[in-house]
DNA sequence: GTGACCACCTGGCCGC
DNA sequence: TGCGGCCAGGTGGTCA
């Protein structure tokens, strides 16, 4: 599922593909995936708009249009490929824009759980989904004091509190599992009990996951791709999340699988005390 | 303000 | 073999 070094990896393979290319038109096979505003508005004001850049917030996808933001979540299995005309739609490709120059960008997603918004720029930050974003992990707001501060009054697991957008953006259950075990603590500590040092153990251990993920194009689990045919390779650097039975590379303990907070929470019971 | 729960959605897997 | 049920996941909404 695309994370925040996935969508990264996405941004930076589309970015090559579609700058300074108009979209002429739109089909779109499942409303659903429209969040803001009406299918109908959206398809009425994205016709001849060009792409300006494409930009990342934490896991949102950002494609600058002349007078709007298209905000794209991939939420589960959400991906992007190219196609022509003559090429027949496939199953799952939900989302078609007609680009000027005879190319079909398609949004193909398995269990239509994505999310598009059309925003007009000044807005861009004035309304959801980017309002209540936190910060990105290398924002220099980003330390000890900044996650005490936030985590005082939570007494929900930590695990689940990494998972919180509004605090920390990007950062999704797999690399949530790898910044715990590195930071060496048991996913279940209530938020409120973790001390200072640890704080900053995570935010150190955050950076060093996300920034060599994003290095190894991400990890392909199951259905990402970061475009068609572009996996990512960081599955390789893994220490605990899909490996419940294996043992820990730390102390050779077994790694065990619970769930926090409804997610797949992998941990090594030993070093994670 | 906080936390728990649910809906969204489909493919894959498992047990019967 | 076929069927039903469960699971995976991120986010937003609702309710206590």
């Amino acid at each position: 599922m695309p994370e925040l070094p996935e969508v990264e990896t996405i941004k930076e393979t589309l970015k090559l593909e579609l700058v300074n290319h108009t979209i002429k038109g739109i089909s779109i096979y499942c409303p659903n995936l429209i969040e803001y505003p009406s299918v109908e508005c959206f398809q009425k004001q994205i016709i001849e708009e060009t792409i300006q850049n494409l930009e990342r917030r934490g896991k949102w996808l950002l494609f600058e249009l002349d007078h709007y933001y298209l905000l794209s979540h991939l939420r589960m299995e959400g991906r992007y490929l190219f196609r022509t005309k003559k090429d027949s739609l496939e199953k799952h490709e939900h989302i078609v824009f007609l680009l000027e120059d005879g190319r079909e960008l398609r949004y193909k997603d398995t269990r239509k759980f994505g999310r598009m918004h059309l925003i007009e720029k000044e807005k861009l930050y004035k309304q959801k989904p980017l309002l209540n974003l936190g910060f990105e992990p290398w924002d220099a707001h980003v330390n000890g004091k900044f996650l005490r501060e936030k985590l005082k009054s939570k007494s929900i697991p930590i695990k689940t509190s990494l998972l919180d957008q509004s605090i920390i953006t990007g950062i999704g259950n797999i690399y949530a599992n790898e910044i715990l075990f590195l930071s060496k603590i048991n996913p279940l500590t209530p938020s409120n009990q973790v001390k200072i040092l640890q704080l900053e153990s995570i935010i150190k251990n955050t950076k060093k996951v996300l920034e060599k993920a994003i290095q190894e194009g991400g990890t392909t689990i199951r259905s990402y791709e970061a475009s068609e045919g572009v996996h990512g390779k960081f599955q390789h650097n893994l220490y605990v999340h899909g490996k419940e039975g294996e043992t820990c590379p730390n102390c050779k303990y077994t790694i065990r699988k619970i769930s926090v907070g409804g997610r797949g929470t992998y941990y090594c019971p030993k070093c994670q005390k």
